[in-house]
DNA sequence: TGACTGCGCGCC
DNA sequence: AGGGCGCGCAGTCA
């Protein structure tokens, strides 16, 4: 495979360095004695630049594909394989498997930043980076970074993207299990081109049908700053019972206290606090409470901003949470209500294809875990109910709370009392999750099945370590540390199966991605939910692609875990609306 | 006025 | 209940 390293300049241009094949099976580029060829390209004509490259589909090495691809995209070039040097970066940085690595020991430097500086002249380069880098991380080490781009040519320069990818590959060679780390920059990477492509896309959103829903629920749309009529009426509900004509049942100091007033015995205006009284206010407040959480986060004001030309477009950011799934910087993409999901509607003539993986993290666990028992549940397609046949619950039910208990970390209640069974039936994987817990609350970094590490506990963790443990400790202070570690402890027992799981997702969107571009008719993906996919494709295609989005799935499978015996089992449904899926 | 925090909600 | 998020609001403080 040809790797092409894409330097940008600061004029709009670029230099595209043509990398040696590595010596075996091609995935890995020789870089000992640098970039066979580097050709510098004006600006303006970077993009028919790659498009020409682009038809022998090399790995195109970019700083930050965020940045980089969204005006390829706009020109009409897509990619089909990269290395997102800023994601790579950061998971090489702090991965447990590279630990020794020159890549993880140097100090921080602009490869560190949450976003690439624009490239500028070499005398504006200090300002700019400080600018980019995190405020948490401290300065000293920044100044001699920045020192040797400007002066010091023999060292490293710190934004030369060749000498950050020898570094990157470096590192992973140097792991114990290369490939696996090897995969995972090449799923996160193309998972920085999947998020680019669907905010280029766009996902089908009706506006109207949106409207018509908020209409039906809240009345006619009101003047901008004022409750919609149904609101209204239900908080002249709500002051009349609690006797409290000025309230604002918006506000939740006002709220607490008139429902004190009235005499319920609430510490809070929670639901679910709310609806374990009995009082007339109650049916009115969760109604209100209801719709107008539907108004503030998904009513007009959001129409307006975040669906145009009916497209909905959030801003997915790739490796945005700590375990590896996906976040959103706008548009909320992550809680699309139910209530609205009628609104995302696929074109005329097209249809939507939605599949969600079933039951993933256990199944997750399972595969990691090398749970025999375990992985004989996961080959069907309902695991909890073959956990419930098997004997090690009484129900489907059970099974479910035991299993999301385990991952999670219950202490308390119906959950935590089927432990002991889980254990017994299903020790490594009970064992694995178990393990991870108490890794954490000793402050130990875990890992994920291809490599991500979860972060260290910040200083006041440690702090209150060191005060529980000192001579002057009293019962508060250990119970505060005792507190903190198992909260840490659950945090790193999730982290290891939410981020293998993210892990299988990237891994199934990626072989996803592959397979529709070979299908008619350009289907092609339009959402992406931690273990949920959809595809807009020409009606007459659909079959196609739902056969395309199991095969995917299998691939996912095999690539991480080999042919374990797990099967990654999905509900796909053809649908023309969001809202008939599932 | 703007930055920040906590609350409450709803998604996986 | 227990993990991970984003967002809008209200309240606080500078």
């Amino acid at each position: 495979m040809r790797w092409i390293v894409v330097e940008h300049r600061p004029d709009g241009g670029a230099v595209l360095h043509e990398l040696a094949p590595g010596p075996a099976r091609g995935e890995v580029p020789d870089l000992s004695h640098g970039p066979t060829a580097s050709v510098p390209v004006g600006p303006g004509e970077l993009a028919r630049a790659i498009a020409a490259r682009e038809v022998d589909r090399p790995r195109w090495v970019l700083d930050d594909v965020a940045l980089r691809y969204p005006p390829l995209l706009a020109a009409g070039v897509r990619l089909d394989r990269c290395h997102d040097l800023r994601l790579c970066h950061a998971i090489v940085r702090t991965s447990a498997a590279c630990a020794q690595s020159a890549l993880a020991t140097a100090p921080a430097g602009p490869w560190d930043a949450r976003h690439m500086p624009e490239p500028v002249a070499a005398d504006e380069v200090q300002a700019t980076l400080f600018d980019a880098l995190d405020a948490a991380d401290p300065a000293p080490e920044q100044q001699a970074l920045v020192g040797g781009r400007a002066t010091r040519g023999a060292e490293r320069d710190p934004l030369d993207p060749v000498a950050e990818l020898a570094a990157q590959l470096d590192a992973v060679a140097g792991a114990p299990q290369p490939g696996r780390l090897q995969l995972l920059l090449a799923a996160e990477s193309t998972g920085a081109l999947i998020a680019a492509e669907m905010a280029h896309d766009g996902m089908p959103w009706d506006a109207a049908e949106h409207d018509r829903v908020l209409r039906e629920l809240l009345g006619p749309r009101p003047a901008p700053g004022a409750r919609p009529a149904r609101l209204e009426e239900l908080a002249a509900r709500i002051r009349r019972s609690l006797d409290a004509p000025g309230l604002n049942p918006d506000s939740q100091q006002d709220l607490l206290h008139a429902l004190r007033r009235a005499g319920l015995d609430v510490a809070s205006t929670r639901k679910h606090e709310i609806a374990a009284q009995h009082h007339p206010v109650v049916a009115p407040l969760l109604e209100y409470k209801r719709l107008a959480r539907l108004l503030s986060a998904n009513g007009w004001a959001w129409l307006d901003t975040w669906v145009h030309a009916g497209r909905f477009r959030p801003d997915y950011v790739v490796g945005g949470v700590v375990t590896g799934r996906w976040a959103t910087s706008g548009g909320g993409a992550l809680q699309l209500p139910a209530q609205l999901r009628s609104a995302v509607r696929a074109d005329p003539g097209w249809t939507l294809v939605v599949a969600d993986a079933a039951q993933l993290e256990p199944r997750v666990l399972a595969a990691m875990s090398a749970d025999g028992a375990m992985a004989d549940a996961a080959r069907g397609a309902d695991l909890y109910q073959a956990l419930a046949d098997a004997g090690a619950v009484a129900s489907r039910t059970e099974a479910k709370y035991g299993m999301l208990g385990a991952i999670y970390g219950a202490t308390t209640g119906v959950s935590a009392a089927l432990m002991p069974r889980l254990t017994a039936t299903y020790p490594r994987a009970i064992g694995l999750v178990e393990a991870a817990a108490r890794a954490g609350e000793r402050g130990e970094v875990v890992s994920t099945w291809l490599g991500r590490s979860s972060p260290r506990p910040g200083p006041s963790w440690w702090a209150a370590r060191e005060a529980a443990a000192g001579e002057g400790a009293d019962a508060r202070d250990v119970t505060e540390a005792r507190r903190l570690a198992r909260d840490w402890g659950r945090f790193t027992r999730n982290f290891v199966v939410q981020g293998t799981a993210a892990e299988w997702a990237l891994c199934w969107l990626a072989a996803l991605r592959r397979r529709l571009r070979d299908l008619p008719g350009h289907p092609h993906l339009v959402f992406f939910l931690h273990d949920e996919v959809m595809v807009h494709t020409p009606a007459d295609g659909a079959d196609r692609v739902a056969q395309a989005v199991q095969e995917a799935a299998g691939e996912a499978g095999r690539l991480l875990f080999g042919a374990a015996p797990v099967e990654f089992a999905l509900d796909v449904a053809i649908v023309d609306s969001y809202d008939r899926a599932g």
